[in-house]
DNA sequence: ACCGTCTGTCTTTTT
DNA sequence: GACAGACGGT
C-alpha cells in the first residue's frame, strides 16, 4: 500500500531533519498527510465525499506559512463560494493562531474584480465600473434583442443570455464566434447580438459576471508584463472544488501557475454538478494532461457515513463512465441499511417523511439534524405544507436572497443612479417608480434621443427637458425627477451615505409606495429596506458598500430554533446531516426530463452524480422515496421510479412499496383502506362511478408514447382530504380563504393551543403560542380564538 | 398612462 | 398554482 510517494521530501527551509512534525499534522491520515506536504509541483487532491477535504486545504496552508516556505504575500487561494472563502480564512486562522494578512484568499469573481479594477484601461473601462446582477443583464439583452429585429418569440432575451455566458465561460469573446459556432442560433445573428451586448456594457462601463475572468484572459494575454507581474507573485496557488471550474477559469489559473507550476487543486469528479452553468468535468479529469509531472493524491477514507450508506452511493456512481474513480471506505459500522419506499402520491410522500421525522424526534433525535433534498424548488411545497400541518418546524434553504428581492434591487438602483449617472439600467428601473407619469412613449422618445446623441439617459432627459419635444405633462413630470435627482447628487456629496439612503427612498415617494400598498407583503418590504440602511452603516463609502453588494451576494440568517433543513440537492452540496430523505427518485422528475432531452448522456451522469451527492450528505441514515402519482403543474402525472433506484445495491437497501404499485411487495395496508385517496380518475366533476374503487391500474397503458399519456385533472377538493381532525368540521371552515387572520389576532390550535399571531403570509401564519412557542402553521388549522372551545 | 385579463411557461445557482 | 409577458380596454 505505500508507496515511495510517502517518503519526506528533504527542503531546506523546513524544519531540521528529526524535529517533531508540527502537531496540526499528526491529525491527519496517511494521504491526507501526503496532500499536506506535497507542497512543490502540480498536485491533483482527489477528495472523495466526507473524507476531510477542508480540513487538508487549510492545513496545507498552514503548513506553508509556518514552515516558512510561502510568506501570506505568495499565497492565492480561490473558491467558488464566499462562504468558502470565509470559512477557509477562519480556519487557517485558527491552525496558525492568529489572522492571516496580506493574502489573495477570495472567489474566482472577487479576485478577478480585484485585478481588472488595477489595469480596466487596457480593456476599455473606468476602474469604477459596474457589475451587473441577472436582472439589469437580462434587461439590457431584451433591448438589444428587440432592436436586432429576430422572432423574440423563438429567442427569448433569456436564452441567447443564457448562450451568451457559455461562450464566455468557454473563454470566447464575440471575435471568436465565428459562423461554425453560432449556427442559427438567433436566427443566426447571435454574433453581432453578442457583439452589441458587449459594446453596450462598455458604454454603460459595465461588467457581468463572466466579463470579470473574461477581461482577464485578455488583459493577461494582450500585456505579457502584466501577466508576468501576478505569475511572479503567486508563488503557491491553491484551488478548492475544482471540479467546478468552466474553461475561462482553468486558463486563468493556468496562466497564473505558469511560472511557478506550484498549484495544488483539490475536488472530486463524482461531485461535478454544475455542468449546465459551463463547469467542465473534463477539467479535473485532464488535470495530468495540463500540468505534466502532476501528483495525484486520493482520499478515499470517509468519515461520515456508515458502510451501508456508502456502499449506497458507491454503487449508484459506479454506473456512470469515464470517473477518475476512488473507493471510499469507512471503519464506521454498517448502520441501518438505506430505507426506499414507494408511495401512492405525493402527499403520501410528505406524510411519510413527516412520520418518520417525529419517530426521530420521539428517540431523541433533533431537527437540525434532518434534511430533505429536492431536485427542484417547486417540490419543497409538499412538504412545507406537511410540516405546518404537523407542527414541524422547518427551514427553507435557497429562497429569494436579500440582494435580489424587488425592494433591495429598487433601492439600490437609487443609489446607483446618483452615484454612476451614466448607470442608464438603474435610471431606467426607477424612472417612473413609484408612477410619475413617466410612461413607455416618453421612455422612447428619450431613448431614440439618448441613442441619437449618445449620451447617457440623465443627460439626454436633461437636455430634452429644456425642448418641447414632450407633452407637456410629461416634460413637467421628467423636470421634476430631474430636479430631484440634482438634489440628491448633492447629499451623496455632504452627507453620510447611510443618511443619502434615507432621504433618497423618503423624497422620492419609495417608501411612500409601500406604505401605501395593502397587500400582505407589504410591511415585510419596508422592514428590508430599514434592514438596507443599517446594513450600509458597516461600510465606509457608498462605492464599497455597492462592490460589496454585486459580489456578495448572501442571505443573513441567524437562527436558534431546531428545525427540519428543506433545500434542493444542489444547495446541499458540502453539507451533512444524520438523518436525509430523499423524495421525488422518479423517471422524469430525477433524473430531470430536461436533462435528459437536452444534454442526453452526459446530462444523465450529472444527475447520477447529483443523487451520488444527495446520499452522501447522510451520515447515519437516508430514505430514499417515489411516488406512482404526482400533480406537477397542476396535471397528474402517472410515474415510474428512478432508474437510480434500479442502481442501488440490494443488500444495502430495505425496500417498501405500497401495494398496488409498481415493484410493490413486502407490505400490506393492513387494514387502512382509507389511506388511499379516492377518485383517482378524475371523471367531471369527481361525480358518478368508480370513486375510490379501483385506483390501481388505470393509468398502466400510459406508456412512453407522447400524447397518450393518461393525464387526470380531478377537482381540488376531491383529493383535500388530510385535514386537521375534528377542528374543521366542527366548525364551519371559517379560516378557509386567505387572510382571514391578520397580525395581532388571538388564535386557537387544537395542537398548539391560545396564541397571537405575529406575522402572516398568504395563509401560512406565525403564531405565538402561549405554550408552544412561536410556530409556522397554515391558517385553516386555527379557529379566531373566542370561537374556540 | 395605467390597469385588468388572458396566455404560456414552468430545473438546478453562484458570483 | 404562480408568475411573467402580451394585449386590449378605459
Amino acid at each position: 500500500m505505500n508507496s515511495d510517494d510517502d517518503s519526506p521530501r528533504p527542503d531546506p527551509r523546513s524544519a531540521p531533519a528529526g524535529a517533531r512534525p508540527p502537531l496540526y499534522l499528526s491529525a491527519l491520515n496517511e494521504s491526507q498527510r501526503a496532500a499536506v506536504e506535497a507542497l512543490d509541483g502540480p498536485v491533483l487532491v482527489l477528495a472523495g465525499a466526507g473524507t476531510g477535504k477542508t480540513r487538508v486545504l487549510t492545513t496545507r496552508l498552514a503548513h506553508l506559512l509556518t514552515t516558512g516556505k510561502a510568506g501570506p504575500g505568495d499565497l492565492l487561494a480561490v473558491t467558488f463560494t464566499n462562504k468558502a472563502a470565509r470559512e477557509m480564512k477562519d480556519r487557517v486562522a485558527a491552525l496558525i493562531g492568529r489572522p492571516v494578512e496580506g493574502w489573495w484568499l477570495g472567489t474566482f469573481h472577487a479576485l478577478a474584480a480585484r485585478i481588472l479594477r488595477s489595469h480596466a484601461e487596457v480593456v476599455g473601462l473606468k476602474p469604477n465600473f459596474t457589475i451587473l446582477d441577472t436582472d439589469d443583464q437580462l434587461r439590457l439583452m431584451k433591448q438589444i434583442v428587440q432592436a436586432a429585429d429576430i422572432d423574440d418569440k423563438k429567442w427569448p432575451a433569456r436564452a441567447v443570455l443564457h448562450q451568451i455566458e457559455r461562450w464566455k465561460d468557454r473563454g470566447l469573446g464575440p471575435e471568436k464566434i465565428g459562423i461554425a459556432e453560432a449556427g442559427d442560433f438567433a436566427g443566426g445573428k447571435a454574433p453581432e447580438i453578442y457583439r452589441d451586448y458587449q459594446e453596450r456594457l462598455r458604454t454603460l462601463n459595465a461588467v457581468d459576471f463572466g466579463d470579470l475572468l473574461l477581461h482577464n484572459l485578455t488583459i493577461f494575454l494582450s500585456r505579457p508584463e502584466i501577466l508576468e507581474r501576478y505569475q511572479q507573485r503567486f508563488r503557491y496557488i491553491l484551488v478548492d472544488e475544482y471540479q467546478d471550474t468552466n474553461v475561462a477559469q482553468y486558463l486563468w489559473l493556468r496562466l497564473l501557475a505558469q511560472k511557478h507550476r506550484n498549484i495544488c487543486c483539490v475536488g472530486d469528479d463524482d461531485q461535478s454538478i454544475y455542468g449546465w452553468r459551463g463547469a467542465e468535468v473534463g477539467n479535473i479529469l485532464r488535470f495530468e494532461q495540463d500540468f505534466p509531472g502532476a501528483r495525484i493524491v486520493r482520499l478515499e477514507r470517509n468519515y461520515r457515513s456508515t458502510q451501508h450508506i456508502l456502499r449506497a452511493a458507491s454503487d449508484l456512481i459506479a454506473h456512470n463512465d469515464g470517473r477518475l474513480g476512488k473507493t471510499l471506505w469507512t471503519e464506521d459500522e454498517p448502520g441501518e441499511k438505506v430505507i426506499l419506499r414507494g408511495l401512492w402520491d405525493g402527499e403520501a410522500e410528505a406524510r411519510f417523511v413527516s412520520d418518520e421525522i417525529e419517530a426521530i424526534e420521539r428517540r431523541g433525535g433533533s431537527l437540525d439534524q434532518i434534511a430533505i433534498l429536492v431536485r427542484a424548488g417547486y417540490q419543497t411545497r409538499e412538504f412545507e405544507e406537511r410540516f405546518l400541518n404537523a407542527g414541524i418546524s422547518y427551514r427553507l434553504v435557497g429562497g429569494p436572497r436579500f440582494y435580489e428581492r424587488q425592494e433591495i434591487r429598487d433601492a439600490l438602483a437609487y443609489l446607483r443612479l446618483v452615484h454612476q449617472p451614466a448607470d442608464d439600467l438603474a435610471f431606467e428601473r426607477v424612472v417612473n417608480l413609484p408612477r410619475r407619469g413617466i410612461g413607455d412613449s416618453t421612455m422612447q422618445l428619450l431613448h431614440r434621443f439618448a441613442r441619437a446623441s449618445e449620451m447617457p439617459l440623465t443627460e439626454a432627459a436633461l437636455r430634452l427637458v429644456g425642448t418641447d419635444e414632450l407633452k407637456p405633462a410629461a416634460k413637467k413630470a421628467l423636470g421634476r425627477f430631474m430636479e430631484d435627482l440634482e438634489r440628491w447628487r448633492g447629499f451623496a456629496r455632504d452627507l453620510p451615505h447611510t443618511e443619502l439612503a434615507e432621504r433618497l427612498l423618503d423624497e422620492s415617494g419609495y417608501t411612500a409606495m409601500w406604505q401605501n400598498d395593502r397587500s400582505p407583503d407589504a410591511p415585510g418590504r419596508l422592514e428590508n429596506l430599514k434592514e438596507l440602511v443599517v446594513g450600509m452603516a458597516e461600510f465606509d463609502t457608498l462605492e464599497g458598500f455597492l462592490e460589496h453588494v454585486s459580489l456578495v451576494m448572501e442571505n443573513v440568517t441567524s437562527e436558534s430554533e431546531a428545525k427540519v433543513t428543506l433545500m434542493t440537492l444542489h444547495s446541499a452540496k458540502g453539507l451533512e446531516f444524520d438523518y436525509v430523505f430523499l423524495p421525488g427518485w422518479e423517471e422524469g422528475v430525477f433524473p430531470h426530463q430536461r436533462a435528459l432531452d437536452e444534454t442526453g448522456l452526459s446530462g444523465l451522469e450529472e444527475e447520477r452524480r447529483l443523487a451520488y451527492v444527495g446520499l452522501t450528505r447522510a451520515r447515519k441514515r437516508a430514505w430514499v422515496s417515489y411516488a406512482a402519482n404526482r400533480r406537477i403543474h397542476n396535471q397528474w402525472q402517472s410515474l415510474i421510479p428512478s432508474r437510480f433506484v434500479d442502481e442501488l445495491p440490494k443488500d444495502a437497501i430495505d425496500r417498501i412499496v405500497d401495494p398496488g404499485l409498481y415493484g410493490a411487495g413486502r407490505y400490506d395496508a393492513g387494514g387502512e383502506p382509507d389511506e388511499w385517496p379516492r377518485n383517482r380518475l378524475g371523471e367531471e366533476g369527481g361525480r358518478g362511478a368508480g370513486g375510490g374503487r379501483e385506483f390501481g391500474r388505470y393509468f398502466s397503458g400510459g406508456n412512453a408514447g407522447r400524447g397518450n399519456v393518461a393525464r387526470f385533472s380531478p377537482r381540488r377538493d376531491a383529493f383535500a382530504r388530510e385535514r386537521p381532525p375534528r377542528l374543521i368540521e366542527s366548525s364551519s371552515a371559517p379560516s378557509r380563504s386567505g387572510g382571514a387572520f391578520g397580525v395581532g389576532d388571538r388564535v386557537f390550535h387544537l395542537k398548539f393551543g391560545y396564541g397571537k399571531v405575529t406575522a402572516a403570509e398568504g395563509d401560512k401564519l406565525e403564531i405565538e403560542f402561549d405554550k408552544a412557542g412561536t410556530k409556522r402553521v397554515m391558517a385553516s388549522f386555527v379557529l379566531p380564538a373566542d370561537q374556540a372551545g
